[in-house]
DNA sequence: TGTACATCAGTGAACGCGCGTTCACTGATGTAC
DNA sequence: TGTACATCAGTGAACGCGCGTTCACTGATGTAC
C-alpha cells in the first residue's frame, strides 16, 4: 500500500496504530513517537491532528465509549424479550467487548485519564454506563420493593465482578493459569447473584 | 535523621521509598532514580541491593503477598467462629487492605510483573489465594453437595467481585464519583452472591 | 588497646536511549479566475 | 483547460529531559593479630 506525501486519513490512522499498541503494552506503555512510526509518518505529524500524547490516548477512549455504548444497546435491545434476558445478555456483552476490543478496553478503564481533562470523554462514559444501570432499573421493578437495592448499586455489582473477571481471569494472557473460561465464570456470577435477588428460581 | 556514608537499612528505605511513589503514580509511574533520590541516594547505590528497577518492584509485590496473605489468615482464624462469618470477615480483609496498603496492592495487581521472572513471588502469591480458597471451600461445605460449585469458582467469584470494586470505586480518589462507599458495596454484594448460594436466609 | 588490612556500601560521572514537543521548511492539493 | 496562488499536511532536524545502567573510585566498617 503505497502513498503520497500525503496519508489520506492519518487520524484513523493514528487511532488504530495507538490501539494495537495499547493491547500489547498497556496503555502507560503506549508512545506517540512509535504510533506514529507505525502509521509510516513523523512523530512531528500527529500534532496536525491531536493536542498531544494524551489527547491521542483520550480518542482512543472515546471511540472505545461509543462502541462500547452501543454494543450495551444492541444487547440490552429496550428489554427484550425480558427484562431478565436482557440483562444477562448486557452482562455477556461486558466481556465479549473487553475480549474483542482490549486496546479499548484498557484506553477507557486502565489509563487513569481524567476524565475532568477531558468533558466531551466524561459525556460519552457516563452514557455507556447509563445503559446497564437502565437495564439493571428495569429488571429489579420485578423485585418486591422492600428488598429491592437501589439500581445502582445493583449495577454497580453486576460491573464490578465483570471488571474484576476482565482483570484477573481474563488478562495475562500465557503465564496466569485461569481456573475457568472468564465467560463461564461471569455466567455463574451473576446467575448466583440474580438467585440472590430472588430474579432467578433457587433451584435452576 | 541524620546518617553517615552509610545508610543502615537502604534495602528497606528504598522498598519504602517505592511503594509511597507507587501509591502516587502507579506502578509504570515509578522510577529507581526518583526512589533513589527519595532515599537520600545515588540511583547508582540501588545496585547494592537490587539487580535493577523490576526487582525492586519485585520486592515490594513480595512483601506486599506476605502481609497480604497474613491478613487473609488473621481475618479467617481459622474459622470461627462460624464458616460463614469466617468468610465475610476476609471479604472485608481483602478492602482494607487494598485501602491501607495502596502501593503493595497496586504492585501486586496492577504492574504486569511475570510471575514467571520472579519465583518466589510466584509463590507466596498462591500462598496468599489458597487462604480465601480455603475459606471458600470450608463454607460450601455447608451447602447441599448437588448444587455446590467449585470452591474455586465460589473464592473467584469473591474475588473478582472484590477487585472489581477496588478498581472501580476505591480508586479515582478526587473526580471520580463513587455512588456508594466501598465497603458497603462489596458488603451488600457479597450478601447477595451467598443468598443466592442459599448461605443466607432469603429475607435478611 | 592499637594498628593493618580486607570488605562493604556508598559516590559521582558518564553512557546511550527514546521520549514528547517545537520549528522552519516544503511538497501536494484545491480553488479562483 | 490552464495558470497563480493560498492552504494544508507532511518532513526532518533539533531541543531538553529523565530514564536505567555501568564503572572506577573512595570513605566507613569490621576483623585479625
Amino acid at each position: 500500500m503505497k502513498r503520497g506525501y500525503h496519508h489520506g486519513n492519518l487520524r484513523q490512522a493514528l487511532v488504530e496504530a495507538a490501539l494495537t499498541l495499547i493491547a500489547e503494552r498497556g496503555p502507560t506503555g503506549f508512545t506517540l513517537s512509535e504510533a506514529a512510526k507505525q502509521a509510516d509518518v513523523t512523530p512531528a505529524a500527529v500534532y496536525r491532528h491531536f493536542a498531544g500524547r494524551e489527547d491521542l490516548l483520550a480518542e482512543v477512549a472515546r471511540q472505545g465509549y461509543d462502541i462500547f455504548a452501543a454494543l450495551m444497546e444492541y444487547a440490552y435491545d429496550d428489554g427484550k424479550p425480558s427484562a431478565l434476558a436482557a440483562f444477562e445478555s448486557t452482562g455477556r456483552a461486558y466481556l465479549a467487548f473487553a475480549r474483542k476490543y482490549p486496546g479499548h478496553y484498557m484506553a477507557m478503564f486502565e489509563s487513569g485519564l481524567s476524565l475532568n481533562a477531558f468533558p466531551d470523554l466524561a459525556l460519552v462514559a457516563e452514557k455507556a454506563r447509563s445503559v446497564l444501570e437502565k437495564a439493571a432499573a428495569k429488571l429489579s421493578e420485578q423485585m418486591p420493593e422492600s428488598r429491592r437495592p437501589p439500581p445502582a448499586m445493583f449495577s454497580a455489582h453486576v460491573l464490578a465482578m465483570s471488571h474484576g473477571v476482565v482483570e484477573l481471569y481474563m488478562r495475562g494472557a500465557p503465564g496466569a493459569k485461569s481456573p475457568f473460561p472468564p465467560e463461564d465464570l461471569l455466567e455463574a456470577g451473576i446467575g448466583i447473584y440474580l438467585r440472590g435477588l430472588g430474579l432467578l428460581p433457587p433451584d435452576c
